[in-house]
DNA sequence: TACACAATGTTATAATATAACATTAACCTA
DNA sequence: TAGGTTAATGTTATATTATAACATTGTGTA
């Protein structure tokens, strides 16, 4: 495999890193027009160009889109090479929010049979709560 | 206690009623503006009257809110008296949505702690897949 | 080179949700 | 049953989130 191939199954394009780079340097999820305004300095100025970066880096699973906060926070967990079985705390208070990464939970959530015996590769959980600050 | 207390406890408003009872008979997951159209006749003009019923219904645990569609679905669960652990099956073909009932699961997802030991009492889970009939 | 495909740029518009303020209904209790 | 309180409603305007459509440019590969 050369170097080229390596480097391509997650080479991101120019505007796939700036998004990414914002993204990944928050303290917090961002939302899609925070994002435009914060990239609007470096030549992003449509909200398309946004989501459209967005909806790469959540395919390959270097960002996580929040469902109830439509909001998009840096994977914090190495192994996430796809979106497709995510788990996040939320705290109601001051808005934290952090990838679970527990072997127990996705084991068990990528094991679960519904009744009827079906089984699901992909799943999104989101916990909320307070976090140990705002208890 | 009296009955007008006993009723109280979910006695709907009209408004309320008819968006409720719109989402009940309804086979897949309705969205606001879907809601709206089809409330009209019956006086509910503005999309403020059906998100403000929408917000006391999920409240309420009547209804649940479908995050990654953005769409809401009657409570399938009668046991579900308030809206703080959901769990839901969509299919990623025909949107069929279907609230799950398991007991085991509830039991994983409400006892479960994460690495700072911390416990989360609500929890929204969403399960992707294809259903029987899109397999 | 030439082809295929991914990414970009741009304008416009669709879809989802809330702010602000005035009014009315329902409920509780003195 | 009058008065106070809260919930619900009505209405207009606006904010926020997301996509359609089409033209163009870049990138890797044969
Ligand atoms: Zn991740
Ligand atoms: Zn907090
Ligand atoms: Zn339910
Ligand atoms: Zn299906």
């Amino acid at each position: 495999m050369r170097i080229s191939k390596v480097n391509k199954m997650h080479n991101l394009s120019k505007n796939q890193q700036i998004i990414f780079d914002l993204i990944d340097k928050s303290s917090e999820p961002l939302k899609a027009y925070a994002i435009l305004f914060n990239v609007q300095k470096k030549g992003i100025k449509a909200p398309l160009q946004v989501y459209r970066a967005l909806d790469k880096l959540v395919e390959i699973g270097k960002i996580h889109k929040i469902e109830s906060r439509n909001a998009f926070i840096a994977c914090q967990n190495s192994s996430c090479q796809v979106a497709k079985a995510t788990a996040f705390s939320i705290c109601e208070i001051c808005e934290k929010v952090t990838e679970i990464s527990s072997a127990g939970l996705s084991k068990y959530l990528a094991n679960f049979k519904d009744k009827d015996g079906m089984k699901y590769s992909k799943y999104n959980l989101e916990f909320f709560g307070l976090c140990k600050k705002c208890r």
